[in-house]
DNA sequence: GCTATGAGTCTCATGACGAGACTTATCGGG
DNA sequence: CCCGATAAGTCTCGTCATGAGACTCATAGC
């Protein structure tokens, strides 16, 4: 945050939450950690982001202890940590707040609980069950609808048939 | 979003709400909001921010139907609309989020369910009432514990005592 | 050994932001 | 009524962030 003004002065922990994950692109970033996504190719074509902002999030992520960096061979791996998946009620808060508050060409994503097959209720609980399942415990799926423009790389196709969330993409 | 590259391609809601949100400063402005914030010159002491980017991100929430303006003479008042308060609990996730996995030298913001003064977990909820209150039945108080550099602003001070949520700040 | 691939690094032009000065309209007191 | 103070902006210019695209280096597989 080097711009002449930071969030230094904010005695508050959505300031100090803000400085690593309220860069532009970070949260789509990790919205595909979430979907099992590893591999900065991947990240790049789905994101269609820059190559150098693209490294400059994936390290303030691994340095906040949000992702961990794997090296396999010539490939690395970006996984997220612990504190990483914390992140899902977050992101799920604001796409849940999105979705009934915004507009978009695009029918939204369903999370349903794997064990049960319930949807997801607006606050990431699963009505059956009474609880809020883990992430990993949740299947994503594209909600019926008139779709927008089809992307075609490899973790939209992935993702267009139901998925369990955080099972890499291959 | 100007830049080059923007979420357009993005067919997903959590990219419509980082279109509206996502802009430096705008979750902090709309923190603020929520402590019943409504002037334009207390947000621009409390947050330190340069009069062109506070103009900028209110015109947009209101854009967005975030934010309404009310002009009440030579002031105007910017007050949460109905989907403006449905973010509380984004704004709540993440800084729960920061709370546990950030470090800070200041106590965090503790929030209470003013009917009963129970603490709320981190979903939100009031465990003793198995509930998730409405943002406007919540207290807000500063946890004990050591304080970094006090704040003189006017909305820094009001909060230093407990303050209940969307109650405008004089 | 060679080619392809993955993960970067680098450059340059455009856009975002901060700092501070200035402007306009309203309010309240003398 | 006039004047000074105040609130909410608008504007300029220098610094930083980002995007687009080319290039580099290390690894894998044939």
């Amino acid at each position: 945050m080097a711009l002449g003004n930071g969030y230094e002065q904010q005695g508050c922990f959505l300031a100090r939450a803000l400085e690593v994950v309220g860069e532009r692109w970070t949260l789509l970033i990790l919205r595909d950690c979430f979907y099992g996504v590893r591999h900065f190719s991947d990240l790049l074509a789905h994101l269609d982001i820059s190559r150098g902002v693209l490294t400059e999030r994936l390290d303030a992520l691994v340095a906040a202890g949000v992702l961990e960096r794997r090296p396999k061979g010539r490939a690395v791996e970006y996984v997220l940590t612990d504190a990483g998946r914390a992140l899902w009620p977050s992101i799920y808060a604001l796409s849940k707040w999105g979705e009934q508050h915004l507009s978009g060409n695009h029918p939204p994503r369903v999370f349903s609980h794997a064990d049960c097959g319930t949807d997801l209720d607006d606050a990431g609980r699963c009505p059956t069950c009474g609880t809020v399942p883990d992430v990993a415990e949740l299947v994503v799926r594209l909600a019926d609808g008139p779709h927008g423009s089809r992307r075609s790389d490899p973790v939209a196709v992935a993702l267009s048939t139901p998925h369990r969330m955080l099972t890499p993409i291959p």
